[in-house]
DNA sequence: CATGAATGAGACTTCATTCAT
DNA sequence: CATGAATGAAGTCTCATTCAT
């Protein structure tokens, strides 16, 4: 459905945000690195915000997409219900970092998007929430058995975003701690000793 | 030493920053709002680039100032080791939290200007980070002493960060969940959970 | 392949150019004075700088051209060698100053951009020296075959260009002594007189 | 009389002037460079045009009154007409190429002002042909006793006037030919021979 | 669908000059 | 005499957007 060259326009336009900002880009540069004339561009977004509004809304679709579908399957069901729990986050946890992973420059235009005033949400809209009504779930689930401690949910789920953004950009700055076990680990275990409930 | 004006300048540029952000703010209007000419604010300021990163110094400074100076004396020193050390980190944790809170706007701008890709500097050189000395301290000697997950460092420092990013930001938004203790407290015990040794 | 209004901006620069001088001159005032916006100006030359260099190139261009084209024909071939020679720098000769004359516009900002200190290169390498290559050859050969003085090449060349510049400043300053033979005529004959060698 | 600020600022403006242009200089630069307040230049000269000019009445003057007084006594007084004269014209003429020479800044500053389309007099005003009354003396006289070519004394002048242009340009440029006698000698016998009558 | 020349508001910056100290 | 902070008009250049082809 959509166009090659608007495609071009999109891929190019990813790539120049990434690279020096939003609003430092400007159409007619994204038209020329992307083969295509200024005008096109403006055929295909009636403006620069809508180009940028539908960048966002395709990468956020596509993360929502991935770790909804790839995590279906793998919730785990042991015997103990805490193991399980911890099994079914932990699934989510390594899906959503794999995917910033092999994603970079979407994940950082997601960041530069969330944190660009001009598009400014409130973060608790932001994506990282918006598309985990799952997460929320799990969590309120093992809040009343008593596996996670009983904390305020927009707190917690403040917590998980942030958690996972830390750990993101460690990975995505310096790739080769992403390899390191004791930092994949180490990056759960802290994350997951902050959910659950004192002994 | 700092002009009148001068000071003007740079209590009018925080606010507009802040407002509408540090692209989107232009010279003239910070000029105009702070009751001065255009010329004069180039008189201070060879760049707007220049002022942007004089703002953020001063601000950097006036935050690790405001840290440092405040916890020296509060450190406890309990006869239980661990407990010491938690009241230690709390002391820091509080302070911190409590300045962004009664600093909000700079705080913001110290977040912006992290986040622009124009001044973007690795987060690992952040004011965050680099201004922390002391805390660097404070976890290499819980982790020696088995009171903290022997994790590595740079992981632990950025979980730091974030942790810290998470509840400011959650907090600035929402000004009366500070008020509540179980958010104030829910806070802390889900970041000190995170640092401790499992048992 | 020049669009018009890149066009009349060329010719409004060179009017205003030569009028105010190339600093003096706004972009501003072109733009206006072309009856084209100020944008369609940087849409066609990046920069004031290019927009000059292209207008000094392209009226370079048009006096090389001119000059060695008329002249090709009207290379005299007299029994006597000394009257050959004579009457073939004369041919040259005239035609420079005839063009002079005819474009006192351009042959001014041709003057002007040689003496502005932010392009001044090497008179050396000045449109009157660099595109006189038939000059050199001539003179050449005129001091083998000893009619002329046995002088230096680069002070011969550099006589030269002065000379033109001498006899067109003054003719294009009062146009009137230009109809006068005495003139012009007198003006060739102290040329020719500090070329030839003495008896 | 002139206040030592007062001739700090002169030769540092000289200085800037030839470097980066008159226009392009600003202010503010010279009196910086100068270690002078900007308020102190404008306490000496009530405009940018007052400093220039001023500046250039006194090289100009300076440059009269060495050539006038150096050459007052050399005036050769040989047996034959022809050859008086021809002492004395080339004693005006080493001495004005000499003053050039060891002065390049200044000269180069006459050279500028005097193409600065700001201060654009007629070439006819200029200091060259203006301080040099005493050349016309010496041409009429040298037309009246047929030693001379019987052309226009504007001409003439004018001819004058560049040939010494052409010969200061090339020697400040490439000062290694100032050296070489077939340059300086060469310089003057074809500046000569343009100016004698034909047997 | 695609093009790219044209637009003009507005951004950043420079600079000669003034004036209170 | 000397200072330098302050001024604001003016200059160069950018850029999202339009429109005739």
């Amino acid at each position: 459905m959509v166009t090659e060259k608007k495609q071009q326009i999109l891929d190019t336009a990813l790539l120049l945000f990434v690279e020096q900002g939003i609003q430092a880009t400007a159409t007619a540069k994204i038209a020329k690195q992307a083969n295509v004339a200024t005008g096109t561009l403006f055929h295909h977004f009636s403006n620069k915000q809508e180009l940028v509004v539908t960048l966002y809304r395709s990468i956020k679709d596509e993360l929502s997409q991935s770790i909804s579908q790839n995590t279906a399957d793998n919730v785990g069901s042991s015997d103990n219900q805490a193991d399980a729990l911890k099994s079914t986050i932990e699934s989510y946890w390594h899906q959503a970092i794999e995917w910033a992973m092999s994603h970079p420059l979407k994940w950082q235009f997601l960041q530069q998007f969330a944190n660009d005033p001009q598009f400014k949400i409130s973060q608790q809209q932001d994506v990282m929430t918006s598309s985990m009504a799952f997460l929320v779930e799990a969590i309120e689930q093992g809040q009343q058995q008593g596996i996670l401690a009983p904390l305020p949910i927009p707190l917690v789920l403040n917590y998980c975003h942030y958690h996972y953004l830390a750990v993101t950009t460690l990975f995505i700055e310096q790739p080769e701690l992403f390899q390191q076990p004791s930092y994949q680990d180490g990056a759960f275990q802290m994350f997951w000793q902050g959910l659950v409930a004192k002994p």
